[in-house]
DNA sequence: AACCCGTCCAACCGCCTGACC
DNA sequence: TGGTCAGGCGGTTGGACGGGT
């Protein structure tokens, strides 16, 4: 995911720049795809002034962005403690569990799973999500999905889906779309009621002990994504292991970080 | 080789909320 | 108490990429 993006990123980053200097308006802000200057920028006046007051840092780090565009970059993507990599199956189960308590409330939802963003997690369930909502549909129609769950064909949910919870979709008070429900109801239909009471009485706790333990024997990544998730996104990232940026406290760092992102 | 289509994800938009005056 | 504003949040869009035809 991060490497098929880098080159297009370099290519639209220039185009990007080009477009904003043949602008020629001057306090225009910039909009687009950030360039590895302007992170290394940003990364160094979020370390400077903290994760707030975005605005104030927009302006002093003399980047033509808006605070909002600042701490969007900051947070889903040059935040530190960010897990880099596809979804795993458990947090895939997780998710889905958590979506059937509080619907799309994703910052909610992401709060929980920790190293991703919730606009991670909204992009996961669309595509993802809606898109086994969409095949089931297609597998069930006309008639829609019953309460028993009968006219479901179990192989149109992944096996991590099948183990996943439905436990009160109906106490959600988010606006839900078509294909969300379908989910739902899928979850639901798909997962026997005993099944159902063993989720309940699975802790969290006792889910990220099964994550981590996933992650340390590593067989819940394939090749790719296990790449991805040991090296970083870009050459801003590589830097930032390398020159240990989460511990800068000079300016020396700061011309290095320069330097490494030209 | 060229085109189409689905997937992925960064980034933007607009609304909401809470803090501050 | 009402107004203002920064930050947060959910929804949406745009474009690259890869696989299929």
């Amino acid at each position: 995911m991060v490497g098929k993006k880098t080159a297009m990123a370099k290519e639209e980053m220039k185009k990007n720049i080009d477009d904003e200097v043949s602008g020629g308006s001057g306090g225009r802000m910039r909009k687009g795809p950030w360039t590895e200057q302007e992170d290394v920028q940003l990364v160094w006046f979020v370390r400077l002034f903290g994760e707030r007051r975005w605005d104030f840092l927009a302006k002093v780090s003399g980047l033509k962005r808006t605070g909002k565009s600042c701490r969007l970059r900051w947070v889903n993507y040059l935040h530190p403690g960010l897990k880099r990599g596809r979804i795993t199956a458990d947090e895939e189960r997780l998710i889905l569990h958590l979506h059937s308590q509080w619907g799309s409330r994703w910052s909610r939802i992401a709060r929980s799973l920790p190293g991703r963003t919730d606009n991670e997690i909204k992009n996961f369930w669309r595509t993802h999500m809606r898109k086994m909502a969409h095949d089931a549909k297609k597998k069930n129609t006309p008639p829609p999905v019953t309460s028993s769950g009968s006219s479901l064909s179990s192989s149109s949910l992944t096996s991590s889906c099948s183990a996943a919870t439905a436990t009160t979709a109906t106490t959600t008070t988010t606006t839900r779309a078509g294909d969300d429900e379908a989910v739902d109801q899928l979850v639901a239909a798909t997962t026997p009621a005993s099944q159902h009471q063993q989720q309940m009485d699975y802790t969290m706790d006792q889910l990220w002990n099964d994550i981590a333990a996933a992650e340390e024997a590593d067989t819940s990544y394939d090749a790719a994504a296990a790449a991805a998730m040991t090296s970083p996104p870009s050459p801003v990232w590589e830097f930032c292991t390398d020159y240990s940026l989460w511990r800068i406290d000079d300016e020396e760092y700061y011309k290095k970080m320069l330097d490494a992102s030209q």
